[in-house]
RNA sequence: GGGCUUAUAGCUCAGCUGGUUAGAGCGCAUCUCUGAUAAGGAUGAGGUCCGUGGUUCGAGUCCACGUAGGCCCA
């Protein structure tokens, strides 16, 4: 066998697919377990990815960071767990299977039947499973795709039960209550993304009213609000300490506070001349003044600060009704009230405070300067009340309708206006009501149902998380990248609540929390112990997984009171899922000793944000509680994916890319570089137009590949096939040698540093080296005919070296690596012929890497770059030669590499030749600087004088030391060479450098030879030019006529084998008919006109 | 309101503990190669390094204040 040809032009999608194939034929991943089934152990933890839908470009990063890190371990002998994790239970699986059944509320979904629905979720979660995974192994992504994990799965939710279990016996679950936007219809709470969404106009009653005061007779607060529901629940009066209050006298005497600059305030005025957010056919609203002189004018009497109504005590609109009078607040009595109180003990002026933003809670302008607090109606309120101590009424159930106890309203709809209508009524009946008008403004709605959103009070479930120091202290011994994550992390434990671990649906995990009539209830641990509790429903549990509906129908004897008792209906914080992984999936509550093999695990990787009071926060407080430390040891975390111009992907802005589109347009090998060339602190701006840059690269390295298989195939190159001492070597083998060790240590610790990204810079400029100076400068010793033994050592250097690079690739571009790998390891007895995967990480050999020879080349590249931007500088393109480049230098080992290279330094520069010079001056002026960074190590703040003396010292002496090898010329504050910088400054009409060890000079002054040579190469130009634009073939022969006159015919008739060789012309004619091309271009100021024509062959 | 963070070329980003002429890629312009060729290469234009003040021989870098974004918390 022998390496074989490949087609410069290959469709890397297409060989992706080949690929595949061949990994399933050959079982290579299975292969790659078993040979590394006794390494040492790298724990890798799979962060669980939704089930919910297809795989996205977003995990697609994640998941090839994921596996790129896997395979270096694996090249490196590490046995791996490789399990995936799917995510399945939660609130996300619901929302799209009820948009599959075209149904949008908690009803529904009971009517349809809750075993009917949860079936759905689960097959859901099978289905997009199926798909994740598929989409995983096209992106190359090798796991053990059999033994994935689901944390629907029994073990998952029973490893939650007990750990659940142990919080109980710790005494860290509670009940507490939380109020939270509720749709009535839909029968759900909302978070506040959705209520976001949900924003609509509305025209709501507003109404002021009265509350008496206590302490003062026929004085009022004035309150304002557009849910007059509320009232009915209302606790307390909030004030603005600072701002000034009008106490107000009208006409029948009564007596009003409202704040001072409301009276005159012109409420929405904005909003109602500029029709901005009004609704047609809505008055303009009154000021109180007017709505005031309506009532037969007023009085100021008095102004006063909001302070000086602090404590007073008030009668609320519905003290008369039972929830008002209810110690503990109603309908939830909080036992933990320890001051007995009912709302109406509470019905107390107080200072507002701050809200969320830190706008003050009580504003002049809107309402009347008063805001009426309900603990039970608002999220703000709640706040308040809990921050004051206050009881808490919510007087709705499910339905937002009102429960019993309200009277006239219990059965009402407080989202129906007729309601407010009779609650208005009833205010104006009992003397309370001020004034009602039409107010439109924007109010949340429910996105799926359209209903008006209410504030409900709703119980819930809590960890106390009392115990966050653990949790902290644990957060420490992790390695965080980036570093900014730990501080983070720490951010969030500093400022978290207890963590409300339950959610009012169907599809999760099943709360393990009975409730019994006393009030008490117990946490079960187990299946096991909930057989040995369970006294009813436990065989129609039998046999399905713990969730409900089926779990629901067990009920549970408490271990010590015998009370029987149901178990609630909440499911669980799909984070606990996700959190207990570290558990559940290592066994640690059936398998000890298999978990301490493998616990904690060595890395983690996940999308950063989000995820530090999600998943991070669960695992990290889970782990801690059960075990006292971190999970895992190293936690990379990476930033979002964007559209290309930065812009989130949404599938309605029609931006998104979907994976299988990219991954069968631009490829997986691309992708996979794009994502890991990324620096992971910054977000991915991912598009078509990035990926093309990307296979540029991956087109260079397949350039590389196709020249060495060309040839190789063609000379039927066998790797070791002869010995090769280092003498045989050529300086550019031995560089290239070098820069590729190199790169072997330096892509080394960028795997261990998970920092892929700085590998593939390096990568890139080794490509560049490779491509453009290894090869471009080589071509010749592939070409000749002669086999010879320069020839192997040429193929054998190239031949390590790309191996070597395709093997410290394949982590990242698996495929293309693949491929590569095994053509030309054919015959190469030391390689494993299977799959570069099966293969090791190379090993950099230091004494391979010759430092001094990378600066020599380094320098040498310099001296051609530098030629070239004299030739700008100067305005003298690389076509017209130029005569020399004048070499100094001491070192006699640079002489003669110089000399060994001068043909690519002429080639490359198009010169005639290069000297050499001993005399320094020749070169141009030279000048000292100083060299700061050294001084200031040196000598520190006391550098001003030896910085003087600098210039004292005379600069060609130092170079000419320095060259020569000779010591730095005494002075009196010892300095050395390192104190100081050489710059040069070349004379007029040439160019100079300055490289480490030697200098040069570019000479850019053109002799009429040299000019006439330029003119004749311009002209070979032209008409090379004309034979492409005329599309003849590269080998036709070419029949020339033009109107050549002067120096032109002169150079071309001195030079005319030469002329015509190049431009493959039989014959020069003056005169031509029926040419094939015809072109003109200036020389001279003058037009020359060119005509040629194909010879035709025979 | 509190915390974190960012601001550098048209765009996306580097710039280490302060140090010499602030870099890269893309884009643009010009040129170039034509035996790896639907590629490749070179050169160039383009920057008050957000602003103001300070520390320093020296500030993109450190400090303070401000401006504008982003994230988190409340």
């Amino acid at each position: 066998m022998s390496i074989n040809k490949e087609n410069p032009k290959i469709d890397f999608v297409k060989n992706e697919h080949e690929i595949l194939d061949y990994w399933a034929k050959e079982n290579t991943f299975k292969k790659l377990v078993s040979k590394n089934q006794k390494g040492p152990k790298w724990s890798f933890l799979d962060g669980p990815i939704t089930a919910n839908n297809p795989m996205g470009v977003h995990h697609a990063w994640g998941r090839t960071l994921k596996d790129l890190y896997q395979r270096y371990k694996s090249m490196n002998g590490f046995q791996q767990r490789y399990q995936n994790g799917f995510d399945c239970q939660g609130l996300w699986v619901e929302i799209e299977v009820e948009k599959e059944l075209g149904i949008k509320s908690k009803k529904e979904v009971e009517e349809l039947g809750i075993e009917k629905f949860v079936n759905l979720c689960k097959e859901r979660v099978e289905k997009f499973s199926e798909i994740q995974k598929n989409q995983s192994i096209r992106l190359g992504y090798w796991m053990d795709w059999e033994n994935s994990y689901y944390t629907m799965s029994e073990e998952n939710n029973y490893a939650i039960w007990a750990f659940l279990k142990k919080l109980f016996e710790d005494d860290k679950i509670y009940r507490g209550t939380d109020v939270v936007p509720w749709s009535g219809r839909s029968g759900t709470s909302y978070s506040q993304m959705e209520i976001i969404e949900g924003r609509k106009l509305t025209v709501h009653k507003g109404v002021f009213v009265k509350f008496a005061i206590n302490e003062r007779s026929n004085e009022h607060i004035l309150i304002w609000t557009t849910t007059p529901w509320t009232l009915s629940s209302n606790i307390a009066v909030a004030v603005n300490r600072k701002i000034n209050y009008a106490k107000v006298q009208i006409q029948d005497g009564t007596i009003f506070y409202v704040a001072e600059t409301n009276l005159k305030y012109q409420r929405l005025n904005k909003e109602f001349s500029e029709k901005k957010n009004w609704v047609e056919g809505v008055p303009k609203l009154k000021t109180l003044d007017q709505i005031f002189k309506e009532r037969g004018g007023y009085e100021v009497l008095e102004v006063l600060k909001g302070e000086d109504l602090v404590g007073l005590t008030y009668k609320g609109p519905f003290d008369h009704l039972e929830p008002q009078n209810t110690v503990g607040g109603f309908p939830i009595h909080d036992t933990s009230n320890l001051k007995k109180q009912s709302a109406v003990d509470c019905h107390i002026v107080i200072d507002g405070g701050k809200d969320s933003e830190g706008n003050d809670m009580v504003v002049e302008g809107e309402g009347t300067g008063f805001v009426h607090i309900a603990g039970g109606c608002g999220a703000i309120d709640n706040k308040i009340c809990k921050k004051e101590g206050f009881v808490e009424i919510s007087p709705i159930d499910n339905q937002a309708n009102f429960i019993d106890g309200f009277d006239f309203m219990s059965g009402l709809s407080v989202t129906d206006p007729d309601t407010a209508q009779k609650i208005i009524d009833d205010l104006k009946d009992r003397n309370l009501l001020l004034y009602v008008e039409d107010y439109p403004h924007i109010y949340p709605h429910c996105w799926r149902s359209g209903d008006e959103l209410v504030f409900k009070q709703v119980d819930e479930w809590y960890i106390n998380m009392d115990w966050r120091k653990k949790i902290k202290a644990v957060v420490d011994d992790i390695n965080w990248i980036p570093a900014w994550g730990k501080d983070r992390e720490h951010d969030w434990l500093d400022n978290m609540g207890d963590w409300m671990i339950s959610k009012k649906r169907f599809w999760g995990l099943a709360l393990p929390i009975w409730t019994f009539e006393d009030g008490s209830f117990h946490v079960v641990g187990s299946k096991e112990e909930l057989k040995e509790l369970a006294v009813e429903g436990w065989e129609k549990f039998e046999g399905n997984s713990p969730h409900r509906p089926w779990v629901d129908y067990v009920k549970i004897k408490h271990p010590k009171t015998g009370l029987v008792g149901k178990r609630i209906k909440d499911v669980g914080n799909p984070w606990l899922d996700a959190g207990i992984v570290p558990f559940s999936t290592m066994k640690y509550f059936d398998d000890k000793s298999y978990w301490e093999e493998w616990f904690p695990a060595d890395f983690i990787t996940e999308c950063f944000p989000g995820q530090f009071r999600n998943w991070f926060y669960s695992l990290l407080a889970m782990s801690s509680f059960l075990e006292g430390k971190s999970p895992f040891k190293t936690l990379l975390g990476h930033a979002l994916v964007k559209d290309e111009s930065g812009a989130e992907m949404h599938k309605s802005a029609g931006n998104a890319i979907w994976f299988d589109d990219a991954a069968e347009k631009m490829g997986v090998d691309v992708m996979r570089w794009m994502y890991s060339k990324q620096n992971v602190e910054n977000n991915l701006l991912f598009g078509y137009d990035k990926a093309d840059e990307v296979r540029k690269k991956l087109i260079s390295l397949w350039n590389v590949y196709s020249f060495f298989c060309t040839y190789a195939n063609l000379d039927n190159f066998k790797p070791h096939s002869h010995d090769i001492s280092d003498k045989d070597l050529s300086l550019l083998d031995r560089w290239i040698i070098s820069k590729s060790h190199q790169l072997t240590a330096d892509a080394k610790l960028s795997y261990e540093n998970f920092e892929v990204d700085k590998l593939l810079k390096n990568v890139e400029s080794f490509l560049d080296d490779l491509s453009n100076w290894y090869i471009r400068r080589n071509r010749r010793r592939f070409w000749k005919s002669e086999n010879d033994a320069d020839k192997f050592v040429a193929y054998q250097t190239l031949y390590e070296v790309l191996l070597d690079l395709i093997k410290i690739l394949s982590p990242i571009i698996p495929f293309v690596a693949e491929r590569m790998y095994l053509n030309i390891t054919k015959d190469d007895d030391n390689e494993n012929n299977n799959s570069i995967h099966l293969s090791s990480f190379p090993q950099s050999n230091h004494s391979r890497i010759d430092n001094a020879l990378i600066e020599k080349v380094d320098s040498l590249k310099r001296v051609i770059e530098s030629g070239r931007a004299v030739r700008k500088k100067a305005n003298i393109k690389v076509r017209q030669p130029l005569n020399s480049l004048k070499v100094y230098t001491a070192n006699k080992e640079v002489k003669s590499f110089i000399q060994k290279q001068a043909d690519i330094v002429i080639d490359e520069l198009n010169i005639k030749e290069v000297v050499f010079s001993d005399n320094i001056d020749e070169f141009g002026k030279l000048f000292l600087k100083p060299n700061f960074k050294n001084l200031k190590m040196k000598f520190g703040d006391e550098m001003q004088e030896p910085m003087k003396s600098i210039s004292t010292i005379n600069a060609k002496t130092v170079l000419g030391n320095l060259l020569h090898g000779n010591s730095f010329p005494e002075n009196s504050f010892e300095l050395n060479k390192d104190d100081v910088l050489i710059t040069l400054k070349a004379e007029k009409g040439s160019e100079s450098f300055l490289a480490k060890d030697l200098i040069v000079c570019l000479d850019t002054t053109i002799s009429e030879q040299l000019r006439l040579e330029g003119v004749l190469r311009d002209l070979i130009r032209q008409i090379q030019l004309m034979r492409k634009e005329a599309n003849f073939n590269i080998d036709d022969r070419i029949i020339i006529s033009g109107s050549f006159k002067n120096e032109l015919k002169d150079v071309i008739s001195e030079n005319k084998d030469y002329f015509m060789n190049e431009v493959l012309c039989t014959d020069i004619v003056e005169n031509m008919e029926n040419s094939d091309y015809n072109a003109s271009f200036m020389h001279n100021n003058e037009k020359i006109e060119i005509y040629i024509k194909k010879v035709e062959r025979g």
